[in-house]
DNA sequence: TCTTGACCTCAAGTCGACTTGAAGTCGCAC
DNA sequence: GTGCGACTTCAAGTCGACTTGAGGTCAAGA
């Protein structure tokens, strides 16, 4: 079985070493052992870590994602969660959808002011009733 | 000129009154004078609220908004910038929804495993290269 | 007049996901 | 056998947007 280095881990999954550590000490994935001090991992962790990427762009937390991984065996992903998942996707999709469509309309709009914009103003107002939800967090990944 | 008791704006804006302490620290909206000890506010505050909730769920941070308000006069919103956000929410919208049809289609895949799944796979393999984005965090303000 | 309760200030705490820093240890090339 | 650079641990720091807590003040009702 393949043994990688901790730092080849890093690479191919697009990581620092650090949250690796951070990872494992979460209980996220395990190192197979050391070299010296070195961990090393087994090759199955990347796709481990794969996993834990999508879960996480699902909306999943770390520990929501701690959960689904049973000491051996395949991670248990209920279904239920998944569709319930999909479902709030697809509500943040909708709203967001409006908000961009205004924003574009606003950005479009030949009003003086954004507050003079019919448009706009319905989006204001909407925006009080916090029928709208959080935005999209962009990834802090990106650096 | 009508003025509100912090108590009635915060009623009204939905928020509650020490996060109107701390935009007006930030610099995001500003007490008309106080009764007393206690802020009032112009009535216009809460169009400036509306605006700062519309703006946190375009995914603008707080310091980005403060910067759109001018002293005196309407709010400096650049259509270059909303245009922009416009096209980021763009691709969030693309890309979450790529990923809640996934979802959908694993949560109702019959293969014995998610592993198992080719669509689930195709996901986990887009996951590794970091191609989809950081996930829409819901507004920690319902509870 | 006295009490009450809603506000006030200022500092510190929280949450999640990591990152950073200091000080130490090892494998490997020379 | 020695130097070096990449790893190691552990504690603490960071970021954004607020919240919480302690101790204080004040307007209004009884």
């Amino acid at each position: 079985m393949t043994e990688l280095d901790i730092a080849e881990v890093a690479q191919r999954a697009g990581v620092p070493a650090s949250t690796l550590r951070f990872y494992e000490e979460k209980g996220l994935i395990a190192s197979n052992g050391r070299r010296g001090l070195r961990r090393q991992y087994d090759a199955g962790v990347l796709e481990r870590l794969a996993l834990i990427a999508l879960g996480r762009t699902a909306g999943f937390s770390l520990d929501e994602i701690a959960q689904m991984f049973v000491p051996d065996g395949p991670p248990r992903i209920d279904r239920q969660v998944l569709a319930a998942k999909a479902e709030e996707l697809d509500r943040s999709i909708r709203e967001l959808g409006a908000l961009r469509d205004s924003l574009r309309h606003a950005a479009a709009c030949s009003a003086p002011s954004h507050l003079e914009c019919p448009t706009f103003r319905r989006l204001l107002d909407g925006a009080v009733s916090g029928a709208v939800a959080r935005p999209a967090k962009r990834a802090p990944r990106s650096r």
